[in-house]
DNA sequence: ACCTGAACACCGTTCAAGT
DNA sequence: ACCTGAACACCGTTCAAGT
């Protein structure tokens, strides 16, 4: 599967440091000494940081959307498939306090070219367009309406995982989903 | 009141860009130029870079805090209060598409100094202890149920301006306050 | 094709020295 | 006290040259 052994360890160490310290914190010359090359060889791969930027986001929400699927044939149960969807998030704080690279690219937005911006964008909907899709199978909804419920679930998980984030204190982010629950925007 | 000008100056600027750029966006030759003074001079008054960041999130948490205490004394009304609490947060997506400085911050946790951190901290500290007032008086709660019912409001609110920042729409962020109303999570 | 040393222009930051 | 020129270390990027 693994056509090029460089270029995915570039991919990867990216996607590492960017969810540590974003887009902006991405540089070449470290990421170049993560992977064992020098950074002139990354251009080889990717023309420009943007290039870069684009392909780790790109691969991101792809790998996200597989993860969801996947999911999705697993659990027949989808209210075992939401309380799953906060997992996701989680594993990203017990991963080294990790953000998600769409929270982290979002409040990055004014300094992010604009391939980058789309798959920031890729990565929301297919988070959202999945939850809607979930909800209306659990809740029996409308379209419409979970399509709403859904946004509002993704961002309160985003902010809630930013926030145990900031404390470096996972419990935060359960006690998070917890108040979600017995306030009404997660199913019980 | 203003005891010193530039001081003042710089503190202010320095606030509008760590809203759009963040605390690593934050550069002194630009910062300078803004206020019309070299980059240096701006060590005069403050030693480190990470004094003046823990100087512009103390003066952020600040201001919140005197607004938030101006509101209870305006309104009676606790509902009131409640939706003109998102409306500070709707303010900043009006003014640029900016982002609340804490939830910015929030994101760089990595790269912060911690007196930068503990005054990030101290934001949340004084929004969550507001809303808990309020709801408590609001809907009579208990104090404790109050207090996670006002965190997962804050990192919802927290949440939605982020994610309508990515895509710089407002009227998600409207539509997200809705939600969170049909949801249960706002009173309604 | 894959990789790198050396260099360029630039930027955040520091410091010694000015007034 | 207030301010700055000059310098330092660093970064994204380019390019000529290696294999």
């Amino acid at each position: 599967m693994k056509v090029n052994n460089i270029k995915e360890l570039i991919l990867k160490s990216a996607k590492q440091t960017a969810q540590s310290h974003g887009y902006n914190g991405l540089n070449f010359r470290e990421l170049a000494s993560m992977v064992g090359i020098k950074a002139p060889t990354i251009y080889h791969y990717f023309p420009t940081k943007a290039d870069l930027g684009a392909a780790v986001a790109k691969r991101y929400w792809e790998e996200t959307a597989e993860e969801l699927e996947e999911m999705l044939k697993k659990f027949a149960d989808p209210r075992e498939c939401l309380r799953r969807y906060s997992q996701i998030f989680r594993r990203s704080l017990e991963d080294g306090n990790r953000l998600c690279l769409g929270s982290f690219m979002s409040a990055e937005h004014d300094d992010l070219p604009e391939e980058v911006k789309a798959e920031v964008q890729a990565f929301a909907d297919i988070n959202i367009a999945w939850l809607a899709r979930v909800l209306a199978a659990a809740e029996g909804t409308e379209a419409t309406v979970s399509q709403k419920r859904a946004q509002a679930i993704f961002a309160a998980v985003a902010g809630a995982q930013l926030m145990a984030r900031s404390r470096s204190k996972i419990s935060i982010f359960d006690d998070l989903m917890d108040s979600y629950r017995a306030a009404g925007l997660l199913p019980a």
